[in-house]
DNA sequence: ACAAAAACAGACAAGTCTGTCTGTTTTTTG
DNA sequence: CAAAAAACAGACAGACTTGTCTGTTTTTGT
């Protein structure tokens, strides 16, 4: 197997199991096992199991990203383009592997000190910001880049409940809350 | 000591540290280190890790709901006992030690199997939630006991985001913001 | 085809974890 | 005041953790 590939192979093995399992009780010994790897290859391609939590977080991040921006490129400009991200939320809940987002699991279970898995989660969350931002400018404009902003932010955070607690509650009402909520502040 | 205190000091001692560092990467041992207790005396008050791990979610659960009550009911009434809620999250935010929400950093780290816990967990929540309907219903009713629920899950919702995302990133905005959706839908 | 790179299996180090158990001392309570 | 309960310290079992290292075999690129 060509090296590019198994780094893609460990990162995917990895990412399913931090995802479904949790980072903490993810073992290196699962991981090589899972994969069908030896240890050392997977020590070869990674310095630590914190580089692959890291490439774990980015490679979700990637997928998630072309992900919602096709889901929501098909849907109907205005504010159906908003909407869509809770309709995308809804596939996502569907989907059997489900566990809420990455990124919150994540940093519930590393130490407040760890600034750099700390910072990438920061770092994806902002650009989901950003992402929120730009079809709001395409399809709600405020017309005052502040405004935008602080829009952006307010679905981000409708979003993040909803995907929070349709986790915990392990139901889609969240979801439909935080839509009808989304519709009610774009009103 | 007494019986009961040395059980509360425990509580109280694993609280703080599970709080703080999280369940998985807390230990026996750092708690009874802390505590300043024998490891026999620990395991004669508590059977587990898992069975402390409920006593801290109900621990802290109890102090929750004491001191959001006390301080919504001092607040003017009206929707402003519904702002209440973000207010009393920005001081939570204020403490040194905060962290985000124990239910969501707590669900992240057990196993999806773990009933026991998860069921804890989203108890809690059912709880809290018709605590929220409650001020709805003595500050703005909805005169439909549906509808009640409805708004109480959606402000819910919104509470969840903001507490959840103020501690991703480390900022009282996701708060302010979490307050702006909540006037808004209450106009 | 041959040299370099990377895969392999798996032992090992050094530490962590939860939970049990022994035996002693202190505290509580009737 | 004596008996029972609960505290103490800490060794121990057994399983787990991440990461290193050795030596061999396979794959890759020129």
């Amino acid at each position: 197997m060509k090296r590019s590939l198994v780094r893609q192979h460990i990162i995917e093995t990895a990412s399913d199991l931090f995802y479904k399992k949790g980072y903490n009780l993810t073992g290196i010994n699962e991981i090589i096992k899972e994969a069908g790897i030896a240890k050392a290859t997977l020590y070869n391609h990674f310095a630590s199991k914190e580089d692959i939590c890291l490439a774990y977080l980015k490679h979700r991040n990637d997928t998630f990203t072309q992900d919602i921006n096709n889901f929501v490129n098909n849907a109907e400009k205005g504010k159906p383009q908003l909407y869509a991200l809770f309709n995308f939320l809804k596939e996502f809940f569907d989907q059997k592997d489900f566990n809420g987002c990455w990124c919150l699991n994540t940093i519930a279970e590393i130490p407040q000190e760890n600034r750099k898995i700390r910072e990438e989660i920061q770092n994806q969350k902002e650009e989901f910001i950003s992402f929120i931002k730009s079809i709001i400018e395409k399809n709600h404009d405020q017309n005052s880049d502040q405004k935008n902003k602080e829009l952006a932010r307010q679905i981000y955070l409708i979003y993040e409940g909803s995907i929070s607690e349709s986790k915990l509650h392990q139901s889609k009402w969240p979801i439909n809350a935080g839509l009808t909520i989304c519709k009610n502040i774009l009103r």
